[in-house]
DNA sequence: GCCGATTTATAGCCATCGCTATACTTATTG
DNA sequence: CAATAAGTATAGCGATGGCTATAAATCGGC
C-alpha cells in the first residue's frame, strides 16, 4: 500500500504519493480565492473603515457581481456579513483568518526576496504562491528569514 | 492611472496593481492543471511506453471520467492527441511543455528544500507552489541553487 | 423632499472541474 | 469462440467563478 496523507506516521516520515499531492493542491485552490477576498477585506476595513462592494471588485480585478457572489459564500462560509446597501464586515472567524493570510504573504514575500528574487516579480508571484505554503514550509521561511537576519 | 502589465517599461521597474496580481494569479490556475496532466502523462509513457486513462486518473487522484474530460481539453489546447480505447500521446508542443514543467518542478523542490523546508513537506508544497513561479523568479531560485552549490 | 447619479443586487449565460451511473469496446480466459 | 472482466466513453448532475445586462436601492444636491 502506498503512503498517504492519513497514515499516522510523522509528517517528515511520510510520503504523499503523487495522487494524495495533486488532491492537497486542489483542496488548497479551493480556499485560495476566499483567503484572498477576506485579507483584502481586512485590510479595505483598516484603510477606509469600511469595505464596499464596488472598492473590492475593484482591488479583486472582477466585476461587481463576480465580487457581490465571492461575498455570498464568504458569509455562506461564516467569514463575513453584510448588510445590503452598506457595507461587508469580517467576522472573528474571518478576521483571524484574513491576520494569518496576511501574515503568510508577507513571509513569502520576503523569502522570495531573500534568495535574489527581484522585489516586483516576489509581489506578483506570492500572490498565488502563498496558499500553497503550508505551515511547516512556513515555519522554515521564518527559520530561514531570522537566521539571515542574524548575519546581516 | 496605476502601474500595469501591460505598461511598456521593464518589468524591474513596474510595479503591477493588486488587481494585476489577482488576475495573473487566476491566468496561472487555468493552466495549472493542464501543467500537472502534461508532466504526468510524460511520466507516464516515459516508465510504461504509454498512458492509459486509468493510470492518468489513479495518478491525479480523480475518477476516470474527469481525466477523460481533462484528456479532451489537453487535446482541444493542442497538447495531446488520443485514440480512443487506446493510449494518450504528447504532441510535440505538450512534451515540450511537460519538459519544461518537470524542469520547473524540481527547481522548486530543490530550492525549499535549501531553505530548510523538510523533504516531503516540500514534495507536498512544490506540487501547487511551481505554477506560480515566473520565469523571473525561477531564474533567481536556480542562481541561488548554483550558489550554495559552489559554496558547499 | 425630489431627482439624477451612484452603488448594489439580481438574472441569466458560459466554462471548468469535480462526481456517479451506465453504455460500449477491448482484452482475457476457460 | 463465447462469456466474463477490464477499460473507456458518454450522459447528466452540482459547485465554483467568471461575464453582461438590467433592476432596485441609496445617496447627494438642490
Ligand atoms: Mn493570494
Ligand atoms: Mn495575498
Ligand atoms: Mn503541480
Ligand atoms: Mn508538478
Amino acid at each position: 500500500m502506498a503512503p498517504s496523507l492519513s497514515t499516522n506516521l510523522p509528517p517528515e516520515q511520510q510520503s504523499a504519493s503523487q495522487a494524495d499531492r495533486f488532491t492537497r493542491a486542489r483542496e488548497v485552490q479551493a480556499v485560495a480565492l476566499l483567503e484572498d477576498y477576506v485579507e483584502m477585506i481586512g485590510d479595505l476595513i483598516a484603510e477606509h473603515g469600511e469595505a464596499r462592494v464596488a472598492d473590492i471588485a475593484e482591488r479583486m480585478g472582477v466585476a461587481q457581481p463576480t465580487a457581490t457572489k465571492a461575498i455570498a459564500r464568504l458569509k455562506r462560509e461564516g467569514l463575513a456579513t453584510s448588510r445590503p446597501y452598506r457595507g461587508v464586515f469580517l467576522t472573528d472567524d474571518g478576521a483571524a483568518l484574513a491576520d494569518r493570510v496576511r501574515a503568510r504573504h508577507r513571509t513569502v514575500v520576503a523569502l522570495l526576496i531573500a534568495v535574489g528574487v527581484p522585489e516586483t516579480t516576489a509581489e506578483l508571484d506570492a500572490e498565488g504562491i502563498e496558499h500553497h505554503v503550508s505551515e511547516g514550509t512556513l515555519a522554515a521561511f521564518e527559520a530561514y528569514l531570522a537566521q539571515q537576519n542574524r548575519n546581516k
